[in-house]
DNA sequence: CAACTTTCGCCGGGCACTCGACAAAAGTGG
DNA sequence: CCACTTTTGTCGAGTGCCCGGCGAAAGTTG
């Protein structure tokens, strides 16, 4: 029975006293008390006031206490990037926001980083001693155990660059890398969704593409390219050709701009997917049909994924989700009549709830599920011990 | 450190020496040779003859004995089961094969099971106390925790059965249930992919399912039902209606059923999946186009499949993969055009090399993964000290 | 055959960990 | 305000585990 067990007890912020701790366990009291001490010597638990007497001296409570260090959450997309700091229980101390292109290269988006990084802990009062490690997410395949993105199609000049090599010469902390849909589907887990173990997130937007949450951890596949559905082939995409160079892709048919495209030859005014994305909201009837059309067609894929993966909640986010409930209704409609029985009678399909926080709010927590690991958590107490 | 950190070493079967062993534990040798000793005598371990000497002593090498314990490994298919009784390396010591069919119900089927594994023992001289769990394959839907199946279409007396508590009356060990397709993939695995963490096994015969492995784990999804391919709607399947009474689905298009019925209505002789197989083999032209077309349709399923899981190994089997290369080709052919070129780059498309012995073998292998765990050997050796 | 080398089995010492006890502390209830 | 209850922190004792040393065993080399 090791420190990490009893800290694990106390991972989900309920507070406990040491009888309550030494019962779970099945240690002694002095046992635990000798456990409690080493954690609140490394800040990780706090005393939380007396509970209630029943007649003696009131016990003392302990829990997390999430606020003796921070990690810091970097949401890397194609045009912008969102950082935040956390406390260790993913409340967000501070944020930022900046429009950034990737296609400026690893140096200076890093450089953005670190110094964003830097400037929220001064904005949190925090010296840079209370950072614990960060998480950064990057539009693009990543090999999640070296940090390195991999043939990124949409970021030149970061192919096999060390990403956290060279935050780490700022930071000297872990430095976690994944997918940005990778780390929405963690934020989105982790800010709603915590007792799901199969969930599966997808992004609508410039382009498509899933997160798979499964057994509670995140596939990330042989090369890190899991979840990719945005070339997948569907039924109108007859004829269609995709950027990819093949035919039929749901991205193809089912993403922002061909959306915009769409509508454009109906005679609409629409250059973005942020411009689709108004006038679903402005209630033009065209648009209206056009996303619904496209929940369809994802749905055809996300029905395909019920019946091989299995997930228990797919959720849906990106930019295009954002307006409103039409996309959701079209996938719903497809996959409850396409998926099969079993595996949808106790699905839920839907929209993500951490919004635009998703990504940030998952590399955060994919930065502190790191720091608070057990085996962390025993290379710390050796310290200390 | 534990007793089955030694043992973890030694599970792959080559021989050490103890100065080995403690070389790569970080342990004394004396400390080595006490864990050896509770191996030894737990019988897992054994002496493998001495090293050569380098001028003094020589040291006597030690390995995985896997014939202390035996296993047994049963594949109950629709209409005929397979079951064996393997070593702890997975060498198979009896075998034994039954017409039987699934919908007579869990009492007889179990009946035969239990009856069998007795065979079994009896012929491979090993008294029933040698068998250390039995792993068993359903050709249906399990939630694997319980052992029990979940409304299993052609399985009728068994939802909900609880497998594992009826055979334990006889062999009160270990009894551990999953999916047929699940253990094939196992079965691939452990005879030829031993390093493979991320495979993907499709069985293709009067049904097509897969089997998903990712991380070096089975994905089983949460109600244990991934991996269902069949009934995912493919490009060809227009006004085709399949028995689940949805249009489209790939298991209308490319199983055996559907084959052997296009070839009937060619002319040709052809009633079962067997049939169409033969004609194949027989080097009949329509036949040979039409699992070659087989192929391409499942490839649709596949591509999609390898863009989503990003598995390194897809592996081919079931009956109609016995009709030579041709089904594997034409899944090739869709596979390498329609998915991503980083998910193919190193992406291997294979023929199942453990044929019909596949279920079998997993279905051991997952009885052997289950003793041969680290926390079954701690158990173990607490009782030895 | 003798000297040397390397491993083996055993044993005692030391270390760290855990437990239970005990007195002090901090309340409650009459 | 006093007796009683319950928790807390400390401390000594017991225990189990791991290490290193030692003599014996089993080879090699000259």
């Amino acid at each position: 029975m090791r420190t990490s067990d009893v800290f694990d007890l106390l991972r989900d912020g309920r507070p406990r006293t040491r009888a309550q701790l030494a019962e779970s366990t099945g240690l002694a009291r002095s046992t635990i008390a000798a456990r409690v001490d080493v954690l609140m010597r490394l800040g990780l638990v706090a005393p939380y006031g007396d509970a209630r007497s029943t007649g003696g001296r009131p016990p003392s409570l302990f829990a997390l206490n999430p606020s003796v260090r921070v990690v810091a959450g970097v949401d890397v997309g194609a045009t912008h990037a969102v950082a935040v700091l956390t406390d260790l229980s993913g409340e967000v101390l501070a944020e930022s926001r900046a429009g950034l292109d990737i296609a400026s290269g690893p140096v200076e988006v890093l450089g953005w980083v670190t110094a964003t990084v830097g400037e929220l802990l001064v904005r949190a009062g925090r010296p840079a001693s209370d950072l614990a490690a960060i998480g950064i997410g990057l539009p693009g395949p990543v090999e999640h155990s070296t940090g390195r993105p991999i043939n990124p199609p949409i970021m030149p000049g970061w192919d096999r660059y060390d990403v956290p090599g060279h935050v780490q010469r700022t930071y000297p902390v872990p430095v976690l890398i994944d997918n940005d849909v990778n780390i929405m589907a963690l934020g989105e887990q982790q800010t709603h969704l915590r007792d799901v173990d199969d969930l599966v997130f997808i992004k609508v937007a410039t382009g498509i593409g899933a997160g798979i949450i499964s057994n509670g951890m995140l596939q990330r596949g042989a090369q890190g390219t899991a979840g990719d559905l945005g070339h997948v082939r569907v039924l109108r995409g007859a004829g269609v050709i995709c950027r990819c160079g093949n035919e039929g892709c749901l991205e193809a048919v089912a993403a922002g701009p061909a959306l915009a495209a769409r509508l454009r030859e109906a005679g609409a005014e629409a250059s973005s997917t942020q411009d689709v994305v108004d006038l679903v909201r402005g209630g033009d009837l065209a648009a209206l049909q056009e996303i619904r059309q496209a929940g369809r067609d994802i749905g055809e894929v996300v029905a395909t994924m019920v019946n091989l993966i299995n997930p228990s909640v797919v959720v849906i986010g990106g930019r295009l989700a954002d307006a409103g409930e039409h996309l959701l209704a079209g996938i719903r409609e497809v996959v409850y009549r396409r998926s099969l029985p079993l595996a949808t009678e106790s699905l839920r399909v839907v929209a993500s709830r951490a919004g635009v926080e998703a990504g940030v709010r998952g590399a955060a927590s994919m930065a502190i599920t790191h720091v608070l690991s057990p085996e962390a958590i025993e290379a710390a107490s050796a310290n200390v011990g």
